[in-house]
RNA sequence: GCGGGAGUAGCUCAGUUGGCUAGAGCAUCAGCCUUCCAAGCUGAGGGUCGCGGGUUCGAGUCCCGUCUCCCGCUCCA
């Protein structure tokens, strides 16, 4: 209230009312996700859909800008290619790739003390005489619980035209490898990336949206010589921890976990998961695999086509191995949130990095007077040709400044009756609510530059 | 899938043993006031109380079913 603020060339800080805490719990931000438009429960007006979300005007912005952040760092190399694949695949690429095995497990339950138990895991004869391992209860007959989702190809749902909805993008990338190689002229070491949505029946899905039965993934899998594979692996694993920290997110949040050889996929020779803390834990935001030539040899063998590179160079023939990067799209936007999502007991924000925020910069007129809207109305065009901007005209300035504070816009812009004299505008930032005040003119420079410094100012 | 808790306005909730046209705060919108950090003034919009059925003269309140969310358990390529 007591504050005011001198129009000087210096930066004036306003000091936060109390020390800035975290995301405490999950509703917090839900709530705030939906009311500001980032996500919105799945066909709401009927009651909602289990574990099934709507990005909201601001969600599919952030979402957009953690895709193309990806896309970019992935495809700005010159030995990845990019690619698109069919979420409907030929059935037997689900036999090849180990999902119909694997991700459909008999399970028997107890009717007594409701313990779950996998049927193949099971001594035959304690199966037969359905006694339950631990309390001998009754136990049920097993039941197929298949992860898969299975639809029809054609109007007649008979069993030749079974058909899945994709578990993975992967495979699209495996079974495209010679296609991809030949087209785009590529030698072994490059990589395929890829994003798209992936559907598993999840049994427990929940925690917002870091576990949904339809998700985007963005994989990235390098096809590497045998005998390379693990030097790359590790080269890949570290990139991969880089990018997310890139977007700001903070260090001691972020961890790898190694596994460790009893929690190894069928697949993996090798594997390290990005990990990160959230309210609800530590959990796997992005995978970094070492998939040795499973992939490729089991396509091979059950396609019958030859799936081998052939190394002109060395006349060398043979099926290279695969360093996958596997990352949840919805997972590392939640993290965006999780991770900025500030509270000081009064004020909510999002330090988001500027290149996820939706919106770069908000423009606002001091108050609602004809001449400062107009003038506001002026500099919010112009700033809208080179960012993504908004603006806003309602309520005080205080309350336009914290609507934006909400969705992590980086910078206000405020046109005052100065402005109309002196053509100098006040910019205020978010995370720390200084103003500085520059010439109207020089806005676009001044905000690129600060974008250009934002990693290395942040990190200080 | 199992156990527990919960669904009333965009959000957070209040609604007494079933009984007037279902309320509040915040948010939103319009106007006023404010020359830089929300909550000031005036007014407005917004809910068939998750959905379906039942009991009753009468249901947000009771019963049944169902869906969704949260917490545990289980599971987790």
């Amino acid at each position: 209230m007591s504050f005011t603020s001198e129009p000087t060339q210096e930066m004036s800080q306003k000091p936060s009312h109390s020390p800035a805490q975290d995301l405490k719990n999950m509703t917090d931000l839900v709530s705030l996700c939906k009311r500001r438009g980032f996500i919105f429960p799945s066909s709401e007006v009927y009651g909602g859909i289990n574990a099934c979300w709507d990005y909201g005007p601001l969600g599919v912005e952030l979402k957009r800008n953690v895709k193309n952040s990806w896309w970019q760092a992935m495809t700005a190399r010159e030995d990845i290619e990019g690619l698109d694949a069919s979420i409907l695949m030929h059935p037997k690429v689900w036999e090849a790739s180990g999902h119909i095995a694997g991700f459909s497990d008999p399970l028997v339950d107890c009717k007594k003390c409701k313990s779950r138990f996998r049927a193949d895991q099971m001594d035959p004869k304690v199966l037969t005489a359905k006694k339950c391992p631990s309390c001998s209860g009754e136990l049920t007959e097993p039941r197929q619980f298949n992860l898969m989702f299975k639809t029809h190809m054609g109007p007649l749902e008979d069993s030749a035209s079974v058909v899945y909805l994709r578990p993975e993008t992967a495979q699209g990338i495996y079974v495209n490898f010679l296609n991809v190689q030949q087209s785009c002229r590529q030698k072994i070491p490059f990589g395929i990336a890829q994003i798209g949505k992936a559907f598993r029946n999840e049994i427990t899905p929940g925690n917002f949206v870091f576990r949904t039965r339809e998700f985007e993934q963005m994989e990235m899998q390098f096809f590497v010589k045998p005998g390379t594979d693990m030097e790359w692996f590790e080269k890949w694993k570290h990139i991969r921890m880089q990018w997310h920290l890139d977007h700001g997110i903070r260090k001691d949040k972020l961890r790898f976990h190694q596994h460790q050889a009893g929690e190894l996929a069928h697949y993996a020779k090798a594997a390290f998961d990005i990990e990160y803390e959230f309210p609800f834990g530590w959990q796997e935001l992005e995978g970094v695999h070492n998939r040795t030539d499973f992939d490729l040899s089991r396509h091979q063998e059950f396609s019958g086509k030859k799936l081998e590179y052939f190394d002109e160079e060395k006349k060398e023939r043979y099926l290279p191995y695969i360093i996958e990067t596997s990352a949840g799209c919805d997972r590392t936007l939640l993290v965006t949130l999780v991770d900025s999502y500030r509270f000081d007991g009064e004020r909510t924000w999002l330090e988001l990095h500027p290149g996820l925020a939706p919106f770069k910069v908000a423009v606002f007129p001091l108050m609602k007077k004809e001449e400062l809207v107009q003038y506001s109305q002026k500099v919010f065009l112009d700033l809208k040709k080179q960012f993504r901007a908004t603006t806003d005209d309602a309520g005080s300035i205080g309350k336009r400044y914290r609507r934006q504070d909400e969705i992590g816009t980086p910078f206000g812009v405020t046109v005052d009756y100065e402005t109309l004299t002196q053509h100098t505008v006040t910019i205020r930032h978010r995370d720390t609510m200084a103003q500085e005040r520059i010439p109207a003119e020089n806005l676009g420079r001044y905000i690129l530059e600060k974008f250009e410094n934002w990693n290395t100012s942040k990190t200080v």
